[in-house]
DNA sequence: GAAATTGATTTCGCTTTCGAAATGAAGTTA
DNA sequence: TAACTTCATTTCGAAAGCGAAATCAATTTC
């Protein structure tokens, strides 16, 4: 568990790299937060609720609800009842969702390689 | 120009410990477009006119003037007219984009340490 | 089993962004 | 100097996001 070792220029420009190739290449346009809560539910253990959610991102349930409506149209992730508890909304991932991390992920590695 | 050499699960464990921090942290709340905007006017060689970055983002003018519009009002980076054409207008660095960048760098460094 | 609590969504009014088209100012061409 | 081009901004109607508060269903508490 070493970790990356690199400089703050090489992170700006990795940043940077894979910034402007998300706004020419990708369709998707997610907002920082729609993100960040698609890396949590397929990098974190499961289950993902909306309310889990909310309180590791600190934001309203709304916030949640609009983004899995967003990322949802986009089947980028699906939800389902509980069937345990009828409250609570479970969040999944999708083979789509997958594969766009994939491709996001094989983005920053061919651009780490270059900063 | 070794780079950097990092895998696919690296690559998606930084973006989501750094997009996890930054939506509890920063106040800015960027779009990506913004983002992406902001560090190439502080990583890629000056002049920069509105119509360069909206050629390069591939993206129309009124975006860049409203990403100018926003940012500028978060004293993250300045405009003035060119003096040789006015038709132009120059987009430069302040201190507080140069501050901020530099924070984003460290979350950056710090977080690729433990992925 | 009635009341209170919990979890997610919907509604409200507001702000921000979007692309397309119109505008205005400055420079270039004929 | 009149017409055209170029660059940035403004305007337009539409779409999407926001937090706060209200709503609805399910569960827990008393």
């Amino acid at each position: 568990m070493a970790g990356i070792r690199l400089n703050t220029t090489q992170a700006l420009r990795l940043w940077h790299q894979v910034g402007v190739s998300l706004v020419l290449d990708d369709k998707k346009d997610l907002t920082q937060r729609q993100m960040a809560i698609l890396l949590i539910v397929y990098l974190e253990a499961p289950p993902h609720t909306v309310r889990g959610l909310a309180k590791q991102l600190d934001v309203t349930k709304p916030v949640i609800t609009r983004a899995l409506d967003t990322m949802g149209k986009m089947q980028l992730l699906t939800r389902r009842r509980d069937e345990n508890d009828k409250r609570n909304v479970i969040i999944s991932r999708t083979v789509e969702g997958a594969l766009y991390l994939e491709k996001l992920a094989d983005l920053i590695v061919e651009k780490a390689g270059t900063v």
